[in-house]
DNA sequence: GATATTAATGACTGATTAGTCACTTAAATA
DNA sequence: TATTTAAGTGACTAATCAGTCATTAATATC
């Protein structure tokens, strides 16, 4: 087992998943675009369907090294907050291919089965700051799964603004107005 | 052609889609359960493809519908976007399959290649009248298709989570709550 | 009731795909 | 160098699926 040979098939997977769609790219076409033999692709993965959650499991590990790495006291519950929007948004401003991915797979019907612990509780920790911010808000004490989910949503739709529209020049301008629209929200 | 059993066929496949996903659905399921034979499921649908955007064409006209009707001259902003943010989520909770065939069409590959002008254009008069009400914000006149995207975000958000969760009780006062948090955003 | 027209049927076809396995090549060990 | 072990290969298979079409059934028209 060749563990760089494992992970340029993951991340070939990935491009072609996130350009033609799992049920369009056939295992063949991931094969050859990898420079590998369908019987390599399939030492390395018992199934299609485990080399797709595979990747899953890949982009979400890699994604919460970074998000922890870059977890910072501030001073207020804003500039916490602040500061993990910021770091989140530059992850999918700087890992375009793991962004879309985690779009494509998480709306897509493999997520529903999908009960991988580690992959699952990857931004446990990450989630729970976000929380101890916006916890003294009202909808917070109430619903504090749905501000969480709130808050996702918003980072998400950002991110795919800046990586889709081309109306964004100052990007860190960008990120910031954004922020301050959800944190009024917020706000008491 | 008899309307009714097109309908019919729309729906029940409909249905299917939501809960197997397009591509473990395949068309003799379909037949199957709508109780027609395969040939005539061709007769009413030249493609398999041609069903799946015809089923979102449907939705699409038929909410716009509901959201149009509803729409109303109240005397201030706030409440203009939050009639209109009450109307979408109701829809939304009244048609579980509809709100849930949306998400699952927008996030497949099908809506890449998808241009049909008359499903393009069915909120336009809606988004219209949601600009009018938010334009005053400084971050609106910037970046007016952001603002569009992320109340079009929050809506979405506030919909699945009545529906998926079971914590909102009182869904009245959770819907007026979650348009509170986008508004108070959206203020000067 | 006879004829014509339209709709419905489902066994069938051709294409495609995930996954296999008998074999080859390369690497490691003796 | 000879032998064993491990990794890589790709033609092949069994299954599945979208879409067809010759035939049958239903309906309308005279």
């Amino acid at each position: 087992m060749d563990e760089a040979k494992r992970k340029h098939i993951l991340t070939t997977a990935m491009k072609l998943f996130n350009e033609y769609g799992f049920h369009a790219t056939p295992t063949s076409k991931i094969a050859k675009k990898a420079k590998i033999s369908v019987g390599t692709l399939f030492n390395y993965f018992p199934t299609k369907e485990a080399l797709i959650q595979e990747i899953y499991i890949h982009v979400k590990i890699h994604s919460r090294k970074v998000f922890i790495q870059q977890l910072e006291e501030n001073f207020s519950d804003h500039d916490n907050l602040q500061a993990m929007w910021r770091t989140v948004i530059k992850w999918g401003i700087d890992n375009p291919e793991e962004f879309h991915y985690l779009e494509l797979f998480c709306n897509s019907p493999f997520k529903k089965e999908f009960k991988h612990e580690k992959a699952m509780d990857a931004y446990k920790q990450f989630r729970q700051s976000i929380l101890a911010s916006i916890s003294p808000i009202t909808i917070c004490k109430e619903y504090p799964e749905y501000s969480m989910i709130y808050i996702d949503n918003a980072i998400h739709a950002a991110t795919k603004f800046i990586l889709e529209s081309d109306e964004v020049r100052d990007i860190d301008h960008f990120i910031d107005s954004s922020f301050e629209l959800v944190w009024k929200g917020f706000r008491q």
